[in-house]
DNA sequence: AACATATTCAACCGCACTGGG
DNA sequence: GCCCAGTGCGGTTGAATATGT
């Protein structure tokens, strides 16, 4: 037992802790990563016998673990659900709402991010989220930041999900983009959120019943989304968001969980031009006629995925100096 | 190529809660 | 009401990997 093993004198379930640390000890169990043998072992165990009960399936399957550690083993990684691989910019969207919402509520936000595990998304919190924020000096619970998350960062992703989802249309006959203008003029509403003046040249959005006439010119590095392997934070992200893909959630699906998400059916979240919120809180009817042309949607395609879209330090800057945003988009 | 530093994420931890006996 | 096993959650760690010098 390492010192973080070292517990209050008074708790509730506190024997049996110990007792499960000295069990670790007395019985030899295993600790660490896992190997594919036991990885192999309990799946078997549980494809024959269903998962609980942990601590004795753990005996019984023969796996010197903890029961514990066998359940963590096999919803963050064995589950034949779970979802590997980069957050898509819907994802990441989703993560910063439902955070915005109720904070550290990990597995909460996991509920609405099928296949995705509480870790995981604790995990893209922490290594991209507060990263930028301990990069810029202040809290990632400061109000600075959190204006900076609603105002920009979420727009800008909303934005970018609008393009993806723009330029795999722009091929068909239909969707013949006549945008004329070097500047993509999109429409999107979110609804509670009310943008500063300051911002409100920014997003060519209609946020929280504020019309902003935000047009977004796309043809600086500075302000391309990049789409191959680096988000605004650098996280790693799909460069095209096919949510049929990833929701793969039949209509009146029958998903247990009464805050799951089902496709945009008039209470639901995702559609195909559509984004919102499980709750509400605040509505992406994104309006998918934003016109760009080849030039426009060239920067979806380029390949610049090392850095940034929007640098956070120059947002900030911008944010206090309205005048010189138009620096910035 | 070698080393240092940064980043990622699987796994662990302590703690709280629940339900059965 | 108490005890205890089981479970779930959020926070933290550290090995592996990536990146920079």
């Amino acid at each position: 037992m390492d010192a973080r093993g070292i517990r209050g004198a008074n708790q509730s379930g506190r024997d049996s802790q110990e007792d499960e640390q000295q069990a670790m000890m007395m019985e030899d169990l295993r600790r660490g990563p896992w190997t594919v043998e036991e990885d192999l072992t309990l799946i078997n165990y549980i494809a024959n016998h269903g998962e609980g009960r942990w601590n004795s399936l753990a005996r019984s399957a023969g796996l010197k673990r903890t029961g514990k550690s066998c359940r963590l083993r096999w919803l963050n990684y064995l589950r034949p659900d779970v979802r590997r691989g980069n957050i898509s910019l819907e994802e990441q969207l989703l993560i910063l709402e439902l955070h915005s919402r109720w904070g550290n509520r990990w597995s909460k936000i996991a509920q609405h991010l099928p296949g995705r595990t509480d870790n995981e998304i604790k995990n893209y919190w922490r290594t991209r989220v507060q990263k930028q924020a301990k990069q810029l000096k202040c809290d990632v619970n400061s109000k600075q930041f959190k204006d900076a998350m609603r105002y920009l960062w979420m727009p800008r992703l909303v934005e970018r999900i609008q393009a993806a989802s723009t330029s795999t249309t722009a091929a068909t006959p239909t969707s013949a983009m006549a945008a004329p203008a070097p500047m993509a003029t999109a429409t999107t509403s979110i609804g509670s959120m009310v943008f500063p003046p300051s911002l409100a040249s920014m997003g060519g959005s209609d946020f929280g019943g504020v019309q902003v006439n935000a047009t977004p010119s796309y043809s600086t590095p500075e302000n391309s989304c990049t789409t191959a392997s680096s988000d605004s934070f650098g996280a790693q992200v799909s460069p095209v968001s096919d949510l049929a893909e990833y929701y793969p959630i039949p209509v009146g699906g029958d998903n247990p969980n009464p805050d799951y998400y089902q496709p945009n059916n008039g209470q639901g979240c995702y559609q195909e031009s559509s984004l919102t919120s499980p709750c509400g809180f605040f509505n992406y009817g994104l309006d998918f006629q934003a016109c760009m042309d080849q030039n426009n949607t060239q920067w979806l395609d380029d390949g610049d995925t090392s850095d940034s879209l929007w640098n956070m330090e120059d947002v900030f800057y911008s944010e206090q100096q309205p005048a010189s945003i138009n620096n910035y988009y």
